[in-house]
DNA sequence: CTATGCAATGCAAGCGCTTGCGGCAACCTT
DNA sequence: AAGGTTGCCGCAAGCGCTTGCATTGCATAG
């Protein structure tokens, strides 16, 4: 059996509050005893039991974070992000893979809930209405997704599609896709509306395609599609979709960048090392991530007063790279 | 506050216990009194505050998973088949990446086990004097690398690695690079073991390289320090590396395939997506996933009994694909 | 009709820790 | 010198749940 709190205090000869209180470290208690029972606790290897501790104290160190699926490498990084800040504030992170199922997420979330001090849920695809449910399971951040009432860490999306546009249209593109993501994302939703507008604003006509599932696989069934339509430029709803189909044109002999340009958004890790280079709209993923921590911390705290939420926007910028390049003329 | 057992007893109009004993369902109720209590229980939204019932029973019904990088992309998919198969067991699962960090491991080891009913540990890395300190944190199951007196899931890379080196072979080169992973990293040693031998018996003639971390950037690097050797062929510690390499190579106008072979290990998700797509050694690691959960589960329910410890190998083959080629002639 | 067994349920003692409250010295006040 | 502080510390009451044991009622056996 484990040493507890009582063998320690019985060892030093002191009540069990008192230990407690010294080595929580929050009360006061002589300094002198305070290193005594410190020395012991150390001799004697004492971890005090977090389960009991959260039991009593309600809290449990321990955060919640919900992604739709680990294997896309935009979250990694995310994730990383979200631990190491959660780490260097002393908490620990616990993490659930919903695979990309959004009934799973509210469910998942309310079970989560109890053991955890606080949420952050990464779900750009879940229906807004399933994810008011949420907003009660306070503390709870929302990121990269506006849910009315909740504060959120949202990435403008419409400053880099802007200027992915734009540099479409430098190039000399004068018609472009726009691979979807899924149907009820969110996030699909912000950057279709961006691509939309910029297009309109730059008089480009827009051929809108799929949705696809924010997949490698989704991105090799797109490269056909889009082929078929004589397009000679794309942006993709994110960078899998858009290495997969370059991926796939590749295999078909069509020279990504000469013969059609294609833009990815998240700029993960993987946009860097594709052939060609993937240009892609970069996303702040680690910056949302620390971002979350902070936030969702902060409402632990304060648990209290009703603060109003927050809504903390992070800008986008495109990163060019070696997918795009000037139209061909035909 | 939460509805608590209490409250439901109350509204029921009988003990904690058996309120307790109907829902969790291993003790003897009567089947009308269990139907009313959960019928009760399920109107006034009761849920188990799992922190106390923790408390008490000493069970969690969580998995602690340890992962060096979840960046990696050979990880995921060991995250995901973890804990689906954790899931369909009723456990849910606490990943902690340790960022390659092998001194975090342990710390992050031993306060992980307080909070869990188990312990699986994918790590390659750390070193096996500090690993056989996790031993005695029972359950506990290593994937990936053998550790004296505990049970553990391997992967026996040199079946693949032989069919590699034949492969190579085959294809005409006869002297060829092996790109070391890091120096103490217990499956770089297998890997390093294996290719030596399979070299050895195939009178290839082998040059070592590295180490390199098992990231894409070391990859690039790697990739230089290749071309100055004048290899024909080489096979990577994993598929990061590779990938890193044929990016830089193709950078530098040398043709990957044609030009240099180049072999990576894990067949990680992306090693179908590079171009050109990467010749690889396939890794289970989904099924080696899985099995450390079975594996753990099983030492957990049997705490009592000293089971011997089991070791699972799994083996690898190599998958061909674009990345190897006939050897030049010069 | 009383002894016995069994199924169904209640009692109560914790699990290991936190924390409000109060005790009690030793120290200040005026 | 008597009342008031202050700093340390102990008491004890839980947190919500599980579980060994005792209790009850009733059917069955003797």
């Amino acid at each position: 059996m484990a040493v507890t709190l009582a063998d320690v205090a019985q060892a030093v000869g002191m009540s069990a509050s008192t230990v407690s209180r010294a080595l929580s470290g929050t009360e006061k208690v002589n300094e002198a005893t305070r290193q005594r029972i410190h020395k012991v606790a150390r001799e004697m290897g004492y971890e005090p039991n977090q389960v009991a501790r959260s039991l009593t104290s309600g809290r449990s160190d321990i955060l919640g974070l919900i992604v739709p699926d680990i294997a896309n490498p935009f979250f990694p990084p995310i994730i990383k992000a979200v631990q190491s800040r959660a780490a260097s504030r002393g908490k620990t992170v616990l993490i659930a893979d919903v695979d990309e199922h959004p009934a799973d997420e509210i469910k998942r979330a309310r079970i989560m809930r109890k053991r955890v001090d606080g949420l952050i849920v990464v779900s750009p695809r879940t229906p807004t209405e399933q994810m008011s449910q949420l907003v009660d399971l306070q503390p709870i951040v929302f990121v990269n997704r506006e849910v009315p009432g909740a504060t959120s860490v949202l990435v403008d999306a419409s400053e880099g599609i802007q200027e992915a546009v734009e540099h479409l249209a430098s190039l000399g593109h004068t018609r472009i896709g726009y691979l979807n993501g899924p149907r009820r994302s969110w996030s699909n939703t912000q950057r279709r509306t961006a691509v939309h507008a910029a297009c309109a604003q730059l008089g480009i006509e827009l051929v809108e395609l799929g949705p696809f599932e924010p997949q490698i696989q989704a991105g090799v069934r797109a490269a056909d599609l889009v082929h078929s339509k004589d397009l000679t430029a794309v942006i993709a709803y994110d960078d899998l979709i858009a290495l997969g189909l370059m991926a796939r044109m590749t295999e078909r002999g069509v020279k990504v960048g000469p013969d059609i340009s294609v833009i990815g958004i998240d700029d993960s890790p993987m946009s860097g090392m594709a052939y060609p280079t993937l240009t892609s709209i970069h996303v702040p993923g680690a910056r949302s991530g620390m971002t979350a921590v902070d936030l969702v911390l902060d409402l632990a705290e304060n648990q209290g007063e009703p603060s109003e939420p927050q809504m903390v926007q992070l800008e986008t910028r495109l990163i060019i790279r070696g997918s795009t390049a000037p139209a061909r003329v035909r």
